[in-house]
DNA sequence: GACCCCATGTAATTAGTTACATGATTCG
DNA sequence: CGAATCATGTAACTAATTACATGGGGTC
């Protein structure tokens, strides 16, 4: 529920149209999350309806100019001043993957986290990269950029403590010929 | 998109009825992301005209049981067999937020923070504690605690990170009486 | 003329939420 | 008997994705 928001912050700037308003998101964030322009539209109907938003006077058909209205204006000031709260966000597919798989018995579990733990380290290095070419002015997308780094770091670090956890729990496997747990069984 | 897989994964220890999904699902996840009975109902609508599942035959109206066809199977296998990739994943609402609010200038973005990281520490103390009282048995369940400690933790840390970066780029307000930026404006 | 960027939208589908309706069984 | 839990679902809505349709303007 972040479009919705978002977008209310970039008319906090001044009246802009769609279009307009699909390019500065993905600026501010770097292209991380595209947003499909029909989204934008959509989304700006129905904060249209809500009374958030409206039309500028000088309203050209097919080149509409949104702006702020004052109950917009309270709205982005109270996402700004209400922390997310952890309930609030989505669920964690990775997270409700391993614990699907821990709880089955029948996956190699440390299959899965290994091929988890090569793209999480290919996007790291990718992010850092990103990094070093950033310009020290661009403020929102540095921001972000920490935002996953620090994210995927936290992931990496805690694929380590699964295994660890896995080897306390059900200590490793026999070794070859043994009825192992196969790759990802079939 | 996770719920879905979910289900695929519980039933493939065995038949279940959709009350039951919802219970497994909560019990894995330790109630960390509820889920709703209806959506169990209707997911399980769309994978059962989809072919992944099926009701047993001895079908009784009031009490149907779901199992995995063997595509359903192929799907949960695949499920596991592929990262979670960066791209795939929601929208970051705290990183985006922040980073509207940093190329707003009318924000005061360290009170956002600091509202923010009041919340953040106070969620890592919950989980702390869940930690110090869960079972050793309970892998599953462990594995999702980490996994929220580890990604609060991360976001404390990028809080931290987000304040010195700000104050590396637009240094600290003039003190008293100045036309300083207020708590997020009104 | 063909192609790209600007600019607006609709349609269809999936995912998820909350709330409601219905009935059986169990237990105090 | 009443309340809780088991069990199945529908309705209405928000959010998001993908794909399509339409048209103006500029440029190679």
């Amino acid at each position: 529920m972040s479009v919705r928001q978002s977008l209310l912050a970039l008319l906090a700037e001044g009246p802009r149209h769609g279009y307009q308003l699909r390019q500065d998101f993905e600026a501010r964030t770097g292209g991380t999350w595209p947003l499909n322009v029909g989204q934008v539209y959509t989304t700006l109907a129905r904060l249209e309806r809500d009374g958030l938003v409206e039309v500028a006077d000088g309203a050209d058909e097919a080149q509409k100019l949104y702006s702020l209205t004052n109950v917009g204006r309270a709205e982005l000031e109270l996402w700004f001043a209400t922390p997310v709260r952890r309930g609030d966000r989505p669920r964690d597919e990775l997270a409700i993957k391993l614990a699907m798989a821990a709880s089955l018995g029948d996956v190699d579990v440390r299959s899965v986290v290994q091929a988890q733990r090569t793209d999480t380290l290919r996007a790291l290095q990718d992010y850092t990269k990103l990094k070093s070419r950033a310009t020290a002015e661009d403020l929102p997308w540095l921001l972000v950029l920490d935002s996953l780094i620090f994210t995927t770091e936290a992931e990496a670090r805690w694929l380590d403590a699964v295994e660890a956890r896995l080897a306390r729990h059900r200590p490793t496997a026999a070794p070859a010929g043994a009825t192992l747990p196969e790759a990802v069984r079939r």
